[in-house]
DNA sequence: TCGGCCATGAAACATTTGTTGCACGCATTG
DNA sequence: CAATGCGTGCAACAAATGTTTCATGGCCGA
């Protein structure tokens, strides 16, 4: 196995954990959960609290490495020691070379990132919600890695309008959706330079079909960006790094499901309470409480 | 006299402390600049830092009008719990009317998970994209949601390294490939509350077979990430609105891909110059000026 | 089926904890 | 000067803590 990563006392915990008996498994579940009551009670009390034996918590923590409670405690205690400045509160610009390069490569994308999400429109949002609103029908297209954007918008949606919504082209040949295209109904098209024609093609045959063109792009004269009724920007090249930044495009197809929801009203929340029902039946969750 | 607003115990020490005996003052101060061993550190090891005697603590427990250092240290304890009083949580609550309500919901919901972004431990993922970097074969890991990531990260990683990298289940059903898992590989399982029994089954194989377990969870004690040897934390539930957000996720999966992609220095270079050429030669592209 | 092993809970253990009683020092007051 | 009150350190106390031991019960291999 890899490296194992020991940088807290959680994670040696957590990877520990699967090789243990079950009673500490339990009980190592529980510190995990509740680390900041295993810092500052009593064994006794957290024992207690988690049903298990005081002798339990002993084992575990010897059973991971440590002497005994008493030190892995002490451990959790200086990693939850608040005075250790997190590394990344901004001030993570000075070394940019070295061992540390790709930390800072992270951070400076995550900063810029960041930066960039408040910068989206929430008006131009709101306005694409109603126009969702009031489709009929919708229709998604997202290619390469705005694939990615494309099915998440097309999961959430579904999750409130089942019939109403799916993907240019899951069922065959995307040209045989683009004929499909009627007025009253959305194309939402999601793309950035560079664009893909096969992005392009659908945003134009929602045009012609007089459907309703909703484009999610990284600019204003993007191609499929043409003819659309909406156009909602975000900065896809603002991060350093080598592929384009797409949580701007993720935080605006979250933004408009959401409000999307929001519209639906009560029918809306009754169709997710519905699906959400059948997936609780369908045991596809893992129950809550450890 | 009217009593002087006592929020926290802290405040109501600071108020109290000139009236206090000399020796009182001392202790007092302490306790006040290091209110984290306060709370974790036994009183005698504090009395022996502060160079005073440990009935001082007591005293000056009783001084400020608890029953005692242990019902001192029990309100410190409750005062800096870190559960409470998360910056959203408080105000998110206040569900505005009016016109406007739909567009303050999108601000919020983009400001939160702007807070969210620089959140995301960058060191984690360095670690993380050297593990992927050593593995001989990737596999991924994503249901739900948390497909869009997973296919995301799928297709970013598969741009340098073709062969090595797949979904889990794309070729059969999911428990094809769980047995597929070899000492020496990569397996990344993504997912956040509910968590699906599938992700959680995927884990488990991963572990069991040896595998390297990457897991991008919303939290510790997500039952995917125990036995994890990498877990990288991202904030789903931290911005309001009724779907989880995803940005924090989708910020790791193109961290960990850019970094992956660093790592794979001239040789990753290479592949994806080889892959765009070959797009390039499919004339995937809109070319460039419109 | 037997024997050994391991996990588990209860109880006894030594240690440490917070507290309290006591004596001393110092300042103030009659 | 003597008496009084308060602040302070020391040491002894009971309670609570973490640890260890032991007996029990279930499991797997021989």
């Amino acid at each position: 196995m890899a490296e194992p990563a020991k940088s807290s006392p959680l994670s040696e915990l957590r990877i520990a954990l699967p090789s243990l008996p079950m009673r500490l498994q339990e009980v190592g579940r529980f510190v995990a959960a509740n680390d900041y009551d295993a810092t500052t009670r009593s064994m006794r009390d957290l024992a207690a609290e988690a049903g298990a034996d005081p002798a339990a918590f002993t084992r575990l923590a010897k059973a991971i490495g440590y002497s005994g409670w008493d030190d892995l405690r002490a451990a959790l205690t200086e990693a939850r020691r608040p005075s250790q400045t997190s590394p990344f509160s901004g001030r993570a610009k000075s070394r940019r070379h070295g061992p540390h390069a790709d930390v800072a490569l992270v951070t400076d994308k995550l900063e810029a990132e960041a930066a960039g999400l408040p910068r989206i429109s929430a008006h131009a949002i709101v306005e694409a919600a109603r126009a969702l609103h009031d489709a009929k029908r919708i229709w998604i297209t997202g290619y390469r890695s705005c694939r990615s954007v494309a099915e998440l918008l097309n999961y959430e949606l579904r999750l409130f309008r089942p019939e109403q919504v799916q993907i240019v082209g899951t069922s065959g040949p995307d040209d045989l959706d683009l004929g499909a295209f009627r007025p009253g109904e959305a194309v939402i098209v999601i793309g950035f330079l560079p664009y893909t024609h096969a992005s392009v093609r659908v945003a134009q045959a929602a045009y012609r079909a007089g459907a309703t063109l909703i484009a999610i792009a990284d600019s204003l004269s993007a191609p499929m960006a043409e003819g659309a009724d909406h156009v909602l920007l975000f900065e896809a090249a603002s991060s350093p790094g080598f592929f384009p930044s797409l949580t701007g495009a993720l935080a605006i197809a979250q933004s408009l499901a959401a409000v999307t929801f929001s519209l639906g009203g009560t029918a809306a929340k009754k169709r997710l309470q519905d699906t959400e029902a059948r997936l609780a039946a369908a045991a596809t969750y893992v129950s809550e409480k450890g």
